[in-house]
DNA sequence: CCCACTACCGTAAACGTTTACAGAGATCGT
DNA sequence: ACGATCTCTGTAAACGTTTACGGTAGTGGG
């Protein structure tokens, strides 16, 4: 592990100057006696080029960073899981930040860029505050942001529309023919929170059914709290006949409430959850859930950003990915399991079906 | 985003030499009116050091690069999620490499430890070949593998013990009276197929049942794969009380099958899957499952590189991490989810109680 | 035979830091 | 009052590349 070959090593070894070397490794017009020196050379001592110093020179690193709330979100991972690929053909390294959702540490995220350890950043906040749109204006590289930020600001910005997808989610209760559909949200000081809530009432409004604030159950966006509140939900509103759930934790929480109190799903009680989730999929009844289009997020912000680190100044962009409906049991029922599950291999989405390809040892 | 600060501008504008504002940035005896004069023109100035000038010269990155098979995996993603806070804890920020398992892939992550882009490495190749120990002796940089290496390698390796896995999960079936214990593994080419299949055969014998190859279905790691064999499973061997599956994937589709089919689960057949995912929590019934420690052998990992980082030499360590078994509903049963279950947030596994805290937008 | 041109190559500067070294003042003991 | 010692600072080299620039040798034309 000795001090590893420079181009002075191979320089001296061929007899030939550093430039030379140089030009030899990037491909440039040089004589071919040198050039096959410089080869010799190079691939006797094993020569590697060090990053490091292209990297300086050259003003690129060929790395991006992705800042995530929380590595441990399926949403996020599904962002990944996208970006990674696109990034990778294009040349770049990913350097990976979980921010924990903590500001502080965003902003530490969009500061370090000064650091210029990458060409650019995809970050994904949960809440958008003050601070970040002062560091976003002062960026020193390319930043995607994946979310909502205010109008007006001066970033590439891809965005959910949760709106619509809690509308597509309530229709879809409503064909089936339920009256009595009930939300669990998380809290409505997120914007995630507050986005899904309105969207309900609204979809509510445009069926012409009454908007009920018992039908309303705030907690938080975990599957625990989803059982908590469901169990509440239940006590108060016994006639609920669909429960529209602001994320598929929150919905299997519910799910295990609803089996454990005997109803059945979907015959009694329709569920749907949200982020379509591998989990979505996996449960039992496999849950009906609400694609924000992570996935496609993902992959859209990798793109503008790598538009960007290519060509020069464009106006910033704002790409807002279509949410869908990903119909399963536990609105459509075990005759949904039993024809259309049966035939395929995930249940019905394309969420899964790269998962565990195969194991470690 | 004009040509940012460098410490010669601070210079210039302080007045002193850059050697004078190195000190100061880097917190060197230095006197306090000098101190005072380089912190007012940093601040005015909004300087932030450049890592890439900083790592050429100080030989360090601070960066560690994690590479994968395949960042679909959940059993990847749970080491990750270990390997993240680490690293970060330490300083050191994460670049992360897909390989999708193609060994040419994972060879050249290794050479490219060359280029000093990082100061180590965790790898978690599925095979390793000639040529990867050909690459891990000449590597330029600390490499911790996670799964095994031949004896003798000169490598820090971190390893899950399958064979003791798979035992547990036999004994425990063992133990709940089940006599006809089907395995349902994925290729026996691969070192976990492989590792698996002979590990369960080995139970058997020691419990003296009997080995019947009739009881032996190979396939592949995916669900669909689980549903396939598990229907031939059946037809072939009706008398079947319990399913010892490769992996969790598996696993499910055997429950799709066994519920398509009308047994009961666990009181017609029993299953385990292995690995331990998110997914085993939220099946229904939820999946009993051997954990083989991912998160822990990430977590292992990532504190033997910063070990080797920091100290000097030291002769290469193996550190085995125990497999566990989680006892969830398709092994204990239906009052083991009523009673065990409604009580935790989880469903008894401390793998998931980390997802999906809230979502975006 | 000289000039212009081409093709190739070497010298040196630059990227933005860190740090060894030595010089300049200040302080101290005698 | 003078050298010794100490504290602080500046100069310059180094890390490993890329690249502008100028030089040299060879070629062909006039």
């Amino acid at each position: 592990m000795a001090d590893g070959p420079t181009i002075n090593t191979i320089a001296e070894r061929a007899g030939v100057s550093i430039a030379s070397v140089s030009r030899v490794l990037n491909g440039l017009p040089t004589r071919q006696e040198t050039v096959r020196k410089v080869m010799a050379a190079a691939d006797e001592l094993g020569y590697v080029r060090n990053a490091v110093a292209r990297s300086l020179k050259s003003r690129r690193t060929h790395q991006v960073a992705f800042a995530m709330a929380d590595i441990g979100n399926p949403a996020y991972l599904a962002m990944l899981r996208e970006i990674q690929p696109v990034l990778k053909a294009a040349g770049y390294r990913l350097v990976l930040h979980s921010t924990d959702a903590v500001v502080a540490d965003e902003i530490d995220v969009l500061h370090s860029l000064g650091e210029r350890y990458v060409d650019g950043l995809i970050m994904s906040p949960l809440r958008v505050t003050e601070a970040h749109l002062e560091m976003l204006a002062a960026a020193r590289a390319p930043v995607v942001i994946i979310g909502s930020v205010p109008e007006g600001t001066r970033v590439d910005n891809v965005r959910a529309d949760s709106r619509t997808g809690v509308r597509l989610a309530v229709d879809h209760l409503y064909e089936l023919g339920r009256r009595r559909i009930a939300m669990v949200n998380g809290p409505l000081d997120t914007v995630p929170g507050a986005a899904r809530g309105a969207a309900y009432r609204e979809a509510l409004a445009d069926l012409g059914l009454p908007y009920d604030d018992d039908l309303v159950q705030i907690g938080d966006f975990y599957r625990r709290q989803g059982r908590g509140a469901v169990a509440d939900l239940l006590a108060r509103v016994p006639d609920v006949d669909a429960l529209m759930c602001a994320n598929d934790l929150i919905a299997l929480g519910a799910l295990d409430v609803l089996r454990a109190a005997g109803r059945r799903v979907p015959e009694d009680v329709a569920v749907v959850g949200m982020d379509d989730t591998d989990l979505a999929a996996a449960s039992w009844p496999s849950l009906t859930s609400v694609s924000l289009g992570s996935a496609e997020r993902g992959k859209a912000a990798a793109e503008l950003l790598l538009e960007r680190l290519r060509g020069g100044d464009r106006e910033p962009r704002v790409v807002t990915v279509p949410p869908r409906l990903s119909v399963r049991a536990s609105t459509a029922g075990a005759e949904y399991e039993r024809t259309y599950r049966a035939r395929t291999e995930t249940g019905g989405t394309r969420t899964d079906n790269k998962a565990s390809k195969e194991n470690e040892e």
